[in-house]
DNA sequence: CCCATGACTAATT
DNA sequence: AAATTAGCCATGG
């Protein structure tokens, strides 16, 4: 089957609702509970099978950076842009309150 | 089991 | 504030 980890993660970031982020390391907490598995996560995301149903252009990376993107990392920009994300550079704006929280 | 890889993070310089 | 370093973790060979 599908690997497990993988699956939680794409899980995740579906929940994710338009207009919101979250990290790497979020994902990697609510999962294996250490926010350490950010590579792990990101291995996840990076390989998932449905770019577009998948919204992973929605998840950044802890200090508000973009991060990367299987198509190009302008390409998530404009996506996240299209949402009503603001970015500044490579650098979402007021990235806590863009933040999506989980636990909720 | 060991080694290399990567869309990461935190700490240090 | 930008660049470096070291640590962490699932996956695949």
């Amino acid at each position: 089957m599908n690997t497990s980890f993988q699956e939680a993660v794409l899980n995740m970031v579906k929940q994710i609702p338009r207009g919101k982020v979250t990290t790497y390391g979020e994902i990697g907490r609510e999962i294996t509970g250490s926010v350490r598995a950010a590579r792990a996560v990101a291995q996840a995301v990076a390989r998932n099978p449905y770019p577009i149903i998948i919204p992973c252009h929605r998840v950044v990376r802890s200090d508000g950076n973009v991060g990367g993107y299987c198509s190009g990392i302008e390409k998530k920009i404009k996506l996240l842009r299209a949402e009503g994300v603001e970015i500044k550079g490579r650098k979402v704006v007021k990235f806590k309150q863009t933040l999506f929280d989980f636990k909720k």
